[in-house]
DNA sequence: ACTTATTGTTAGGGCTACTTAACATTTGAT
DNA sequence: ATCAAATGTTAAGTAGCCCTAACAATAAGT
């Protein structure tokens, strides 16, 4: 009746996914940043770590900072993966918009077995990454070399998105506004302007707009159309 | 980033789900009941009877009987037809087989969105009942008039498959191996014979089978092809 | 009527994963 | 060097959901 991969509790995935994602966001891998983005205590965290350490899933260095042990990277890579995988199957499936498919997909995440997981790979023809670009762990897949913020790019030049980073998603709205503008991986556009402040007025299909700076920092890109 | 329906805990919707199927399978619905079926001790539903009547998900009669409050009710066919919608999905979209359908099913009714309900409903054309012929709560969905059990078919008549219960998923093996004579819902074949202790020998493709007295009298049909 | 089986409840725990409050330590900026 | 901010830990407590052991009440069979 219950589905055990190796008895791994919904925390314990939970954590690891968290751990993994700061990781390859480039946020170094602390407690407080764990705190911050699963949204619980200090003490919650300290105690699951402790207990994840015990469970050799994570070590922790001297300076504070948590490394997945090659457990601890399984798990991750495996929940990171059927995150991802939902997500694609959620967008192109069931037709779901991103931020819904975001949001469900971390629900999923816990509840997708290995054969569900084979079933979704095959209908959806083995996607290298998820709708955002962000690549599912395990399939070889590499970003394109060149592949740059889209704030490098020159006023007037044409660019490609590659990648969507999944950290925009914290900014409320972020991820609908940028899927309404057509603003996705494998599409490509000009940059227009870019304002003293950093905003870039770029353009992707009918009407021009405006991209923050941090934003357009973010948003992964290589030059040419 | 949660999803809560109405704040509805996992274990309350267990509870439900359990409540409405012993009642849908004739069953009297008391504590000992649910205890076997959610295989958790007799304290345990003791407590969660209490918590639940207190919460007004359920009543319980003088005489221990528990029924489902309009509240209670709404969970469990909420629950109950999220489960089958599950059903549906895994098979006919993810090619999963009734067996792993239904216990991946089991954990996908806690994490399905009313979002993702609508897709699914529309991706599958509004299914009336899951795979194996159970209704869909709301669905409107009426049984055939005339519905028997395969056990009421005379030898050499026709029948046609209507249903097969959700209690032969407790006999290990019972569903794949009716999956894997093609006696599902829809299909038609011919009573061959009934041996004396009401073994029924069945045709519906091209090699006879013999099904149990007990599971013969539990399959529901409809006389003719 | 008496015994047995079935059913429900109390009492006493346990584990997971969280909380707040308080405190110690480290790091950074001035 | 010092003060403030950031970080981690202890302690104590909570909620949810489960367990065993022991006991009371009811229903059933002989």
């Amino acid at each position: 009746m219950a589905y055990e991969p190796t008895e791994h509790h919904p925390a314990f995935e939970e954590y690891s996914e968290a751990i993994f994602e700061l990781a390859e966001d480039g946020v170094p891998v602390i407690q407080a940043r764990i705190s911050e983005r699963l949204e619980v205590s200090r003490p919650a965290v300290s105690e699951m770590v402790r207990r994840m350490e015990r469970e050799d899933l994570v070590d922790v260095k001297a300076d504070g900072e948590i490394t997945l042990t090659s457990e601890g990277k399984t798990l991750a890579t495996t929940i990171v993966r059927r995150h991802r995988l939902a997500e694609c199957f959620l967008t192109d499936v069931l037709g779901l918009n991103w931020t819904d498919a975001h949001s469900e997909a971390g629900r999923w995440e816990h509840v997708i077995s290995p054969t569900v997981e084979t079933a979704m790979l095959k209908v959806l023809g083995e996607p290298q990454t998820c709708p955002h670009g962000t690549p599912m762990p395990g399939s070889g897949y590499k970003e394109p070399t060149g592949a740059v913020g889209l704030s490098k790019i020159d006023a007037g030049d044409p660019f490609t998105v590659v990648r969507i980073p999944e950290e925009l998603e914290w900014e409320a709205g972020q991820l609908e506004f940028l899927e309404s503008t057509g603003l996705m991986p494998g599409r490509s556009g000009v940059v227009l302007s870019f304002a003293p402040d950093g905003t870039a007025t770029v353009n992707v299909g009918d009407t021009p707009f405006g991209v923050g700076g941090p934003t357009a920092d973010r948003i992964v890109v290589t030059p040419g159309a």
